[in-house]
DNA sequence: TCTAGAACCTGGACTTTGTCTAATTTCGCG
DNA sequence: CGCGAAATTAGACAAAGTCCAGGTTCTAGA
């Protein structure tokens, strides 16, 4: 399911963020198309046309947005963090020459085996990621 | 299953990397803990007592046992990637709050319903990280 | 033993990704 | 409108990592 820019004001005030300009066209950046970006790329989206948003805006308000549940961070590259509109479970595959990444649902996985968490420690997430190369 | 010193060089060697003062002490101080590093820390145990290994050295020789095989890296953190002298198959608990990171042994855990490889490429390796936090 | 090339190591400049801060702009509201 | 709070900004700063030109060490052959 894809957004508009008409959804993001509700869209950002359903999470508890403060609909600004700048924030709407980060979400924007993200919700029309459903992808996984750095930084950078948001960055240079929401720059396109005339420079609107300034680096510092990006990266606060994507860390904002991660503290707020809209999104949720993918550690897949040494180099940058992807950020992700998707925050149902689902995992990833990775190809680790293109740098593309792309969605696996986590409905079909099933994974057992696990051993019993630490004593005094939670669970905050399983992060599951298939790397893939081109064949050769 | 640790190290001493007097195996470094036939470890390298094994693996076709030629053993020079440098490497060998970097080898060490990975084989000797079989602990996850991040170069920062190989950097400081090889220099505790006198500063013998620049920078340089230390990120040229993690990369090429890297490209030889002799460990792998690990990506769970967004700041600084962990190199491993485990290379048997096997997954990670990471503890975000403290940085710690721990072995899952490969054996015990199954995964099924990964769908199948996109066409035109092959596997490089399932990446299992179990992200846990104190609870509270 | 001497010597030349290959391999290796080095300091330091540079790059990339991201954070911080002090000053300014914009927003929400009475 | 006019005030205080919230948000944004440019640019300095920091951490992780790469690159390069020059220097050192190793090795094989004469
Ligand atoms: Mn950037
Ligand atoms: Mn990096
Ligand atoms: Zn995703
Ligand atoms: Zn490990």
């Amino acid at each position: 399911m894809h957004y508009s820019r008409d959804n993001m004001p509700g869209l950002l005030r359903s999470h508890d963020i403060n609909p600004t300009h700048q924030r709407i066209e980060i979400a924007y950046a993200l919700f029309s198309r459903m992808e996984h970006l750095s930084a950078d790329q948001v960055m240079a989206l929401v720059n396109v046309y005339h420079s609107e948003t300034s680096k510092a805006t990006v990266y606060n308000t994507l860390n904002l947005f991660l503290q707020k549940g809209l999104i949720r961070e993918v550690i897949v590259d040494p180099n940058k963090v992807f950020y992700d509109p998707n925050t149902r479970p689902h995992h990833h595959l990775y190809d680790v020459e293109s740098g593309h990444l792309t969605d696996v649902d986590a409905q079909d996985i099933h994974i057992s085996g696990l051993p019993p968490l630490p004593k005094g420690t939670a669970l905050e997430g399983i992060d599951l990621i298939v790397r893939v190369r081109k064949a050769g």
